[in-house]
RNA sequence: GGGCGAUUAGCUCAGCUGGCUAGAGCACCUCGUUUACACCGAGGGGGUCGGGGGUUCGAGUCCCUCAUCGCCCACCA
């Protein structure tokens, strides 16, 4: 074995994953056993850079993966590729742009095949990215989100919810882009505070006796105007419902209605009703049967609708010349500034047109329902618990879900109109066809695509060949659903819908949701701001593992985070230390190839047995419970503090091989789910290691005896004291005079971690007493020496009085010692007596000074 | 307008069901070439846990309230 200096991961983690490559062993194995684990991957977007969010969300996949394999449970991690509809639509029409063209230059057959074209290209980069982040992925059961068993999975979900009459077509408002030509569902628009205008407009009445003033904030609108509301215990308007205003500009005739929606106290009390436009204008519609006039297209320009002076221009020209005209005609009462929320494209920033528009539309009540009641009954545990709460208030609160996209890429609908009859549909798959012909009638497809969100509902179960596949059978219902907290609504809320809908049956045990990685300043990261952190680089510059333990670490669920690329580097150390333990126990075990079973001799070695067990036992509960960070940090500690800087500073002594070789494993072992490449790496060269660590089991460590391991406690603290001493007045090399078989038994072992002079047995204590023991030790140093120290024991024996100040007043409490458990007021009586004990020697020692 | 969260060392954060004489990493200070590691070793300084009130033998941890910051949802024209 021949390991270089420090750990360079370049050198190693390429090959390590070709090694478990070739060796299938991200194909789950042991099907049959008691136990699977399966997650499967938010399929991240195939078109894309895995972004800083994807390294966290790996990395938190790939720990619980890789724990549960070694605990030799049937483990999969599904791996997967998002074609992203609307997302990779958006970045494609850009690439058009680049080259002078746009989505109407092509076909909708076109435009799909040329954007999967464009998705394959960037398939090898998105998959070299996974190799390189080190997740354990089965290869085998990759899945796209156009595949086969998806589309169909989308199609069978479509075709059930029609036949249970929960998919209707319907002509409602829809949230529309202008811009980007498509709508979208509510939950996709981005609302922003904005400044405008409230426009106060005056209504003269029909009949010549009056006037009503309406205020809105969008003046155009009126042009599609169907009647004026009131509230209808407003008196100032009591006389005025049932007359008729002439609408200004259109020169019609429009009602004045009595409706409880209306707040007397905003504005003048009077509404202009556009249910075209306006979705409470579009509810009052529907509550008073008014008509319903478009006025602008789904071009974001003035219809043929609106009077003719108005027709084509687009919605900001339109309400400037209304309001020009509206002066004009001495109309336009006043104008006030406000501030009110403005409904905006998520991608372009375009204000979103509230549009009537034919769609499909899912009947989301009964699957809510019956989500929010399993949610209810705690059948999905969720970290952190508080987003359960928030998703039963959203589910509460659901509309009805508008499915269709008007975009080229994405999953076709299903579904033909009739060529004779307009209202009546088909459900077909033969959506490669233009129109089809059944029972001697034509029916044309609906050029729509599903919205991405839809197909990704059965994500779980469509990945695992639901309903008959074997995968099904074995890792349904998914173990963990790691995703990010910014998808619960969009993503996990109808996963759950459609996983319960579809297979009777929660979709996932435990929905685990990270929270977003901001940039160093708590800044959203964003190409715009410059300010993105790429994963691959940080990869590149301190090794896969060492960017996976930095980006864990202080991970807590849910909870948003700044990069901090402190705690990279921290780890990047931890990798090397973790090299040069190994490096170290590999020198003294030269080639020592008998296996031999750990055998605790020295107090070291039952000291740091036990101290390995209890630290087995936590990093496992921990990791059971999906608390990473914690486990992180508790190997990090147990690794550099106990084993490297005490037990290997031991070693040097008197090293026991088999407990080298065995806590050496044991280390790996542990540490392997947090840093797979390093630790496969040192394995590798282990003389005496077989197989691959990656399938090798979770460490089960023996018992070790208390009393001793207790014996080598007591020698750090005794060790520590000294070094402290030492430090604090300056001793090179002190004489150590003691009365303790213990200090004599480790004479040599003191010596040289204290760094003092000669150790010997003494009748008669002098000098500076050690408080941190109950054994009897002494720095031996003249009094002189010890007077520079004065001070500093002033200061002890201040803090001892303090504390035992504080122990007695809590024992003499009686109600404490009464209420307080057994086994605190004990730990409270041993603390007062060490205080006491500490205490004693410390004014002994002042006495002899003054 | 509703809902949720956060506020602990200079910075980023742990602290799960109340027992803490409040922790970690980084940063800072002092010393150190002891043959695994300077991506290191040893030692050290630094916090009245946002303010106020309450429950309790005991509160960073539970309750109320105020303040500040943040997120999400919502149809105030």
């Amino acid at each position: 074995m021949n390991l270089s200096k420090t750990y360079t991961p370049s050198d190693h983690e390429t090959k390590i994953y070709e090694l478990w490559e070739n060796n299938h062993t991200f194909t789950p194995k042991n099907r049959g056993s008691k136990k699977s684990f399966s997650i499967v991957i938010p399929p991240p977007n195939a078109n894309g850079n895995l972004h800083i969010g994807h390294g966290l969300g790996f990395a938190v996949e790939d720990i619980a993966v890789r724990y549960h394999r070694m605990k030799g449970e049937a483990s999969l991690l599904l791996p997967g590729a998002d074609h992203a509809g609307f997302e990779t639509w958006v970045v494609y029409e850009k690439h058009l742009a680049a080259q002078g063209k746009s989505r109407f230059d092509f076909t909708r057959e076109e435009l799909y095949s040329q954007i999967w074209d464009f998705v394959a290209q960037n398939k090898d980069n998105y998959e070299t990215q996974f190799r390189q982040l080190g997740a354990s992925v089965d290869w085998t059961r990759y899945t796209y989100t156009l595949d086969k068993k998806i589309v169909k999975q989308a199609y069978s979900s479509f075709k059930k919810m029609w036949d249970d009459g929960l998919i209707y077509r319907a002509q409602k408002l829809v949230n529309f882009c202008t811009y980007h030509g498509t709508g979208f569902a509510d939950i996709e628009v981005s609302h922003k505070e904005s400044k405008g205008h409230l426009w106060h407009i005056r209504y003269p009445l029909s009949d010549g006796s009056g006037e009503v003033v309406v205020a809105t904030t969008r003046p155009e609108t009126m042009l599609g105007d169907v009647a004026v509301a009131v509230h209808p215990k407003d008196k100032r308007y009591a006389t005025f419902v049932g007359k008729t205003v002439r609408l200004p500009l259109s020169n019609r005739d429009i009602p004045i209605i009595a409706d409880d929606f209306v707040d007397m106290k905003f504005g003048t009390g009077a509404v202009k009703i556009t249910p075209a436009h306006d979705q409470n204008d579009y509810d009052m519609s529907e509550r008073h049967d008014l008509p319903r006039i478009s006025i602008i297209g789904h071009d974001g320009l003035i219809t043929h609708e609106a009077p003719e002076e108005f027709i084509g221009l687009d919605v900001v020209s339109a309400r400037e010349k209304v309001v020009n005209v509206l002066i004009a005609q001495n109309l336009l009462e006043r104008r006030e500034e406000i501030v009110h929320n403005v409904g905006h494209c998520y991608k372009c920033g375009t204000v979103i047109e509230p549009l009537l528009r034919e769609q499909w539309f899912i009947d989301t009540t009964p699957l809510a329902k019956e989500a929010i009641k399993t949610l209810k009954t705690n059948e999905i545990s969720f970290h952190p618990t508080v987003k359960k709460k928030q998703l039963i208030t959203y589910l509460e609160g659901l509309r009805d879900w508008n499915i269709s996209r008007q975009i080229a890429w994405g999953i076709p609908i299903p579904a033909f109109q009739s060529s004779q009859d307009a209202s009546k549909w088909i459900f077909d798959e033969r959506v490669t066809k233009e129109s089809i012909t059944v029972d001697g009638v034509v029916y044309h497809r609906d050029p729509d695509v599903f919205d991405t969100w839809f197909s990704s509902s059965s994500w779980p179960y469509a990945t695992l060949d639901y309903p008959d596949g074997k995968d099904f059978a074995t890792f349904y219902p998914v173990s963990v659903m790691e995703t990010g907290a910014d998808i619960l609504y969009p993503w996990v809320s109808r996963m759950i819908m459609l996983g319960l809908y579809n297979t009777g049956a929660i979709p996932f045990e435990t929905v685990y949701l990270h929270g977003l990685i901001q940039d160093e300043h708590g800044q959203k990261m964003s190409k715009s701001k410059g300010n993105v952190v790429n994963p691959i680089d940080k990869v590149l510059k301190f090794g896969s593992d060492a960017f996976r333990m930095g980006i864990i670490s202080g991970e807590s669920a849910g909870n948003n985070r700044p990069y901090d690329e402190s705690k990279v580097v921290g780890a990047r150390n931890f990798c090397n230390k973790l090299w040069n333990i190994a490096r170290f126990v590999q020198e003294k075990i030269e080639d020592d190839l008998a296996s031999s079973e750990p055998n605790p001799i020295s107090d070291a070695d039952h000291w740091l047995l036990s101290k390995l067990q209890h630290t087995t036992e936590v990093v496992t509960k921990d990791l059971d419970n999906m608390r990473l960070s914690e486990a992180y940090d508790t190997l990090y500690h147990f690794v550099w503090d106990d084993f490297a800087s005490w037990y290997l500073e031991a070693s040097k002594i008197s090293p026991n091989l088999s407990i080298l070789k065995f806590s050496l494993s044991s280390i790996l072992k542990l540490c392997h789910p947090f840093a797979p490449f390093i630790t496969e790496a040192i394995w590798q060269e282990l003389a005496w290691s077989d197989e691959l660590l990656i399938i090798s089991p979770w460490p089960t460590i023996p018992d070790a005896s208390k009393p001793k391991a207790k014996k080598f406690e007591d020698l750090t603290y005794i060790i520590t004291e000294i070094r402290q001493l030492s430090k604090a007045m300056n001793l090179s090399k002190p004489n150590i005079i003691h009365q303790s078989a213990t200090i004599e038994d480790n004479a040599d072992l003191i010596t040289n971690l204290a760094r003092t002079g000669s150790i010997a047995l003494t009748d008669q204590g002098r000098g500076l007493k050690l408080t941190s023991a109950k054994q009897h030790v002494w720095l031996d140093i003249p009094d002189e020496v010890l007077t520079s120290y004065s001070k500093k024991l002033v200061e002890r024996q201040q803090e001892q009085i303090k504390l035992i100040a504080n122990f007695e007043a809590r024992l003499s409490n009686k109600s404490y010692v009464d209420h307080a458990p057994q086994k605190i007021v004990d730990d409270t009586k041993q603390s007062l007596s060490d205080a006491k004990a500490v205490l004693e020697t410390l004014e002994d020692e002042l006495k002899r000074l003054s």
